[in-house]
DNA sequence: ACTACATTTAACGTGTTGGTTAAGTGATTG
DNA sequence: CAATCACTTAACCAACACGTTAAATGTAGT
């Protein structure tokens, strides 16, 4: 999982096939461990691992009941990555309004040594220095 | 990256602050491998094998001109990546249909053994069996 | 208390990731 | 054509991801 922020451990969670069929599976309905690894090729405690990721990133809650531990989606890491990906929207809608089209042919049309030039630019920059520090 | 298809690439590839601010960068203008490094905290080869990582992904393309490497943003994965968390969108967007928020909770109802009650899922199941198989 | 069930933790192997420095490649410049 | 510039590739290393099986944990039932 290279980063340790949040936006990291989400987009980290995602990208494994078998956590997306989990979430897939949770959207449906909550569901038990057992429940989960039935249609998975893969061995429970494997199963166990992958919630624990997908528990990391906030995208699952757990709760106990009785014996059965019960897996429920949750919403607000899912948003704040579609918000990410979103402030690129530009690059794959047609239907810009014109003012963004405008932006976006500006900023494009940038001398690439002269940062002062440009306007604030829409995706906020990150800071991978700090992102990179272990915190774990 | 666990997983080797398409969209495994593009979440894994995303999942780096540092592959994010490169992102962030070219979302502003195309830029050489050497304006790529100068404001990250990493020697050229790492920078130099993220980007192999993003063209990958095919989350950028790549253009030599003289002794000069250019990189553009590629739209098409974030796209990919945008639809397919769009369809959990219900479950944190309060602004929902009646009729989608009606679904979802039928669906929250149903009971996790009986799946036959259940209508047709909104996100599409996966197959972790067959995206496991390496591809390389 | 003993047994069974659901799940996690431990121990282990193997492949991948992300960084480094040093060497290689290919185009431009003197 | 030699030097320089802009990169990439190679070799290496430490950390981590993802799978396994076996043992430990915790709850429920008898």
């Amino acid at each position: 999982m290279s980063g340790s922020d949040q936006l990291s451990a989400v987009f980290s969670a995602l990208a494994d096939p078998t956590r997306r069929a989990i979430l897939a599976e949770l959207a449906d309905r909550d569901a038990t461990v057992t429940e989960l690894t039935a249609p998975l090729p893969i061995s429970m405690p494997a199963v166990s691992r992958h919630l624990k990721a997908l528990e990391r990133a906030g995208l699952i809650s757990r709760t106990r009941s009785g014996k059965l531990r019960m897996s429920r989606i949750e919403a607000a890491p899912l948003r704040e990555a579609a918000d990410w990906i979103e402030r690129y929207r530009r690059f794959w809608d047609t239907s810009l309004t014109r003012l963004d089209a405008h932006l976006a042919a500006v900023q494009a049309a940038g001398r690439p040594t002269d940062r002062t030039t440009h306007g604030p630019a829409i995706p906020d920059r990150e800071s991978p220095t700090k992102a990179h520090d272990k915190e774990n």
